[in-house]
DNA sequence: GTATTATACATAGCAGTGTTAGGTAGGTCA
DNA sequence: TGACCTACCTAACACTGCTATGTATAATAC
């Protein structure tokens, strides 16, 4: 069911920042849009998010800035920078060269089977 | 350049399973593989390499037999279990759950982006 | 009125893992 | 003899997600 570790670790700086490049947002707000980006199937602890935020601004890719709602409610707002543009694009192109390998490897697979058992054995 | 160290951390795993679905093999020539499948975008060194061999027989996803080549060099092969097959499949599913995540969140730039600049802006 | 849930942020300690660097050893080739 | 490739292994370090916990306010339910 859930998404292991390392997986979580290599998507959530590139997707952060993706969700912020559509718009302003904050540490609740984001979590419910990875809700919504994968459909339920991935669920983000806020324990988990809200250190990465902080890395993210520590690494300058983003910038915070704390505001009041109308109901009163404060909340901090990230913005990204345009460091945090350039690093989104670089982290894109990094996942598209694993994904396209990781690709390569299952398609050579499903090829071998398919020489081995040829003609609907 | 490089591919980030989450990155590496989060395909390890199912890409040395992949390679070993293919068939029998071993340290040096898995470093290749990735190599060749990733037409030299990837390149492992052997220093994180073997931890993960290691790893992944004491969890019982490969087994692994010493060998002795015909020019008396040693090596050591290691087979994907019925155990590592299921991984496998289970990691390829979880990649695919965030590949689509992301490029939704990647589809909802453009999208906005095209939005701001209508017609060849 | 009070308990619960949702919103909203934050931190501490634990465990896992890639990186860097180094070590062992045999074979090939000039 | 020296350089390089093959082939394996490990230790110390730094980073980071996970789990658990804490604080605080607003909305909802009882």
């Amino acid at each position: 069911m859930g998404i292991n570790k390392d997986l979580i670790a290599a998507s959530s700086t590139p997707l952060v920042l993706a969700i912020l490049a559509e718009g302003d947002s904050y540490g609740y707000a984001i979590l419910q849009r990875v809700r919504e980006l994968s459909g339920g199937r991935m669920e983000w602890t806020d324990g988990m998010l809200y250190p990465v935020l902080h890395r993210l601004e520590r690494l300058g890719y983003v910038e915070a800035k704390w505001k009041v709602v109308e109901n009163g409610r404060r909340r901090k707002y990230y913005r990204i920078t345009r460091k945090g543009r350039a690093q989104l694009a670089e982290n894109r192109r990094q996942w598209q060269t694993v994904d396209a390998t990781l690709r390569g490897a299952w398609e050579a697979l499903s090829v071998k089977r398919q020489a081995a058992e040829p003609a609907g054995a």
